[in-house]
DNA sequence: CTGAAAGCGCTTACAG
DNA sequence: CTGAAAGCGCTTACAG
């Protein structure tokens, strides 16, 4: 009915070669026992007929797949824009094809997406869970016996790997950094605390600062949504409150935006205070000052999601594994010297904005 | 053998629910006579055993996919991120998944990629065609008798749709913005003149001058790679041999940026010399001085080329289309009058840099 | 309104 | 080394 004129089967190919529709099977994926001569007057006649085999027939038959799927937040954010694309390039390295979808931090779209992708029959799935994710949205796939793999944010499930960044150690980073410029009163301002992401930040900030013998004033730690519009608010709250402290650790550089705009006018940023945001995303080296920041090397995680997933489909089971990979500080104009430590230091900046330019995408390196 | 041990098939649906397997199709499918009593009892009893359609068989009965197949360069660019963003997200909600991959610009593997997705079994593909492409790289594709558009990048093959921009209309809109300032002497560089796009932005300012009563030297059209290496090279050839220009139209963006280096402390950019560029890329907004450049909304070729291929696949066979969506004219402090004109216009830009950056991704709007 | 059966295009034991 | 047949999970005429 639907049946397209141009589609030749193998059964096709098989008569027109002499040989009979196994032959074909066996030449084709070079199984089974099949002679030289044979095999090359078919693959010949294969390919001078245009045959594609149907996958979804093999697959069905043999049980194996060569589809990946990947669910990523938004596709355009540049962030996982170079992830997708290089889970892309991993997956087709090894033989795969990528089925990949937005779901714009929406479980329900979550879990729509997951099905259908069930139903194409993914040989396995790489997600970067919605926020508010539960691990119950991931009971279909479990239940379909299809190896996943979380990437960037975490979910507490057994069942599942992980690979993302480590946010505690490069907050941790972030902070001896501070603290090595001489500062001692610090302000932590943005991340949802029902997060582990934002959790772990400020604990980060939290035990360098004790390790460094010093602490943290729980006053000056202002939880609250990854956006400028909150970095914006918090800093005033802080300045209004704290208006002691000289390093201002935010959840993220759009946080950090916001506290540009809330300290314009009032402090000078990287001289009265130093700022430090995380994700190293556009804008944040054009800023004045050029924004310290902390880099994610996304390309890396999502080469090690398609590895990990390979892994497990390929092994069959083995030993669930988390991956946290390093992140780097990018240290810019926005932090400096704490005030209080008398002599003032030139410059204290990373790259200079035309080796940013230039680096472009590809900035960080594989940690 | 591969059999994973909690996929449910169609009959288990069948024996739980106490009907056969043809009714269960029909109740999942609302097609066939069924009562509403029967289905509702088949439908609650689906979802409690986790039943999730094996699509591939599905689309072996019933021809039907619900798969589509892009082809872009390079997904983590962003402007085929915003595209391919967008697509994935119409056809989501048209009932379609998407496998998306990079094609590197490589014919090889866009050919070997338009394969795997035959044999996929998508029901449509959009493609930007890889540089060098010719037709009969897509004669596969046509002989399976899958409707394919092409996108942002033409090429002559009438069995294709094609959705992209009017590059000759932004071209010649450029020229006018220059002519209106009182430039009169034009250099053209970069653009492969083996390429559409190439011929197309340097006939839209051929054709634009022409219109004026002016003439293009021909001389000072230099065409070439799209790469800021050429654009440097360029411009010091054109400096050496054309001196008198005052207006210098780029093939795109990159090809400016070289155009900045080779004019640095020679001339005076937006004063003694115009220079434009096309894309609007990231950075163009924070040279100094910003780029006069166009914008192409990406995002709309996405949307339009899903449309365009889904009437296909619905209606079958109709007139093929080409769809051209206009380009904007970004107006910066690259382009001023002319020096021969007198007076002295103080500030020629059109959007601020705080606003480019407020507008950010989303900054173009509709044609 | 419902069921039994054929068949989509493959792969895989199993005979020869 | 090669072929005939079964069967993967669906949908669709076709009987009842």
């Amino acid at each position: 009915m639907s049946r397209v004129p141009g589609r030749v089967s193998i059964r096709e190919v098989a008569e027109a070669a002499g040989v009979s529709v196994a032959a074909v099977s066996q030449a084709l994926n070079g199984k089974g026992r099949i002679s030289k001569a044979t095999a090359d007057v078919i693959r010949q006649t294969a390919r001078e007929m245009g045959f594609v085999p149907n996958q979804g027939a093999a697959r069905m038959r043999s049980g194996e797949s060569l589809l990946l799927g990947l669910v990523v937040t938004d596709i355009s954010n540049p962030f996982y824009a170079e992830l997708t694309s290089e889970v892309e390039d991993t997956a087709y390295a090894e033989g795969y094809l990528s089925i990949i979808a937005n779901c714009h931090d929406d479980p329900e779209r979550q879990e729509a997406l997951l099905q259908s992708m069930i139903g194409q029959g993914v040989a396995g799935l790489m997600i970067v869970p919605a926020a508010g994710s539960m691990p119950q949205n991931f009971d279909l796939i479990h239940a379909h016996g299809i190896p996943f793999v979380f990437c960037v944010r975490g979910i507490t499930d057994e069942r599942a790997d992980f690979v993302g960044f480590d946010d505690f150690k490069a907050a941790y980073a972030a902070t001896r950094h501070l603290i090595e410029l001489g500062h001692t009163r610090f302000g932590v301002i943005g991340g949802l605390t029902q997060t582990k992401t934002g959790w772990l930040r400020i604990d980060g900030v939290r035990i360098a600062l004790r390790d460094a013998g010093l602490a943290l004033d729980e006053a000056a730690v202002l939880p609250g949504p990854p956006t400028s519009e909150f970095g914006a608010e918090a800093t005033g709250r802080l300045l209004a409150r704290n208006g002691d402290i000289t390093a201002l650790m935010c959840h993220n550089d759009y946080v950090a935006f916001g506290a540009y705009a809330a300290l314009a006018g009032k402090r000078q940023i990287g001289t009265d205070i130093s700022v430090v945001g995380f994700d190293n995303v556009a804008g944040s080296d054009v800023l004045a000052p050029p924004l310290t920041t902390i880099g994610l090397d996304s390309p890396a995680i999502g080469k090690r999601a398609v590895e990990v997933l390979l892994a497990r489909i390929r092994a069959g089971e083995t030993v669930r594994q988390s991956i946290n990979l390093a992140a780097r500080l990018i240290v810019r104009g926005s932090t400096g010297p704490a005030p209080s430590a008398g002599e003032r230091i030139a410059t204290v900046t990373g790259l200079g904005r035309d080796d940013q330019q230039r680096i472009g995408r590809k900035r960080l390196s594989d940690a």
